[in-house]
DNA sequence: TATTTAATGCAACACTGTTGCAAAGTTTAA
DNA sequence: TTAAACTTTGCAACAGTGTTGCATTAAATA
């Protein structure tokens, strides 16, 4: 992905495109895995954590990327689809390696719905399966 | 349940009943619901968090009691069934209210097995909920 | 260009999870 | 029953994550 087009996403996203915001989402698209904070701080040793964070904040906000809890002991963030509004309908399975530490998107397979019980409330959901990903097998 | 019933099921799972364990196990499952490190040091001020925190690890290598992470910023802890073995066949569905923080086992709600790609290796599997539960609403 | 607004860097902080080590307690074996 | 061996607990320290206030710099606007 092109620089103009990250920033034409972000300007879709009513994010405006400065130079920082540019290079994370597109470090994230590039990378077409789920990054921590940590994994940023790591590509960018100059940049502030601080910044960082502010970023994948604003991409949050403004349903560019997902936050994924993985159980490695840092939230990750991934890239959303063009139409996704982060809801439930967009939820989808993510798988977490083990052994590597990937976690990967498994947009071909959405979070089935549960019925829950009376009076509660669905509101989001997240579906972590961890085991080994072909690379690492 | 009793003292008596809680150091039994302690010596079954190969658990030395020290009076600490007692205490901490019987905490779990008087509450209902999956208390963190946090939880259960507000409970008992007096005892140091690296005790609890290795009771619990002490439970849980010992199919006791299983991890929830609900993305809430600490790992809870939610008593096993008796013949829980924390494998794929044993793994339901956590409901993590977002108003009150508290996290219930919902038994009731098996996480369905997903038919990963081929290459994916399937270990354990991690399914949350969120929303409001009826207590709030 | 001057003024207002927004983004960044810096520093600090709280909290979670975790470990090494010493003290206290418990078990075992002589 | 006492000493030796082992286990559990408390204490202190630490790294990592996420987060915020504030000053500085950069960008947008009038």
């Amino acid at each position: 992905m092109t620089n103009k087009e990250i920033e034409k996403k972000l300007e879709s996203k009513n994010v405006k495109p400065t130079a920082m915001r540019t290079l994370v989402y597109k470090t994230l698209v590039d990378s077409g895995k789920a990054l921590s904070l940590a994994d940023l701080e790591i590509q960018f040793e100059k940049v502030e954590r601080s910044t960082i964070f502010r970023a994948l904040k604003s991409f949050e906000d403004n349903f560019m990327v997902h936050p994924v809890d993985d159980g490695s002991g840092s939230v990750k963030y991934a890239v959303c689809d063009d139409d996704c509004t982060c809801n439930i309908h967009d939820l989808h399975v993510h798988f977490y390696c083990t052994r590597c530490g990937r976690t990967r998107c498994m947009k071909e397979l959405p979070i089935p719905e549960m019925k829950l019980p009376a009076g509660y409330t669905y509101r989001k959901a997240q579906f972590i399966i961890s085991g080994v990903c072909p690379r690492c097998d």
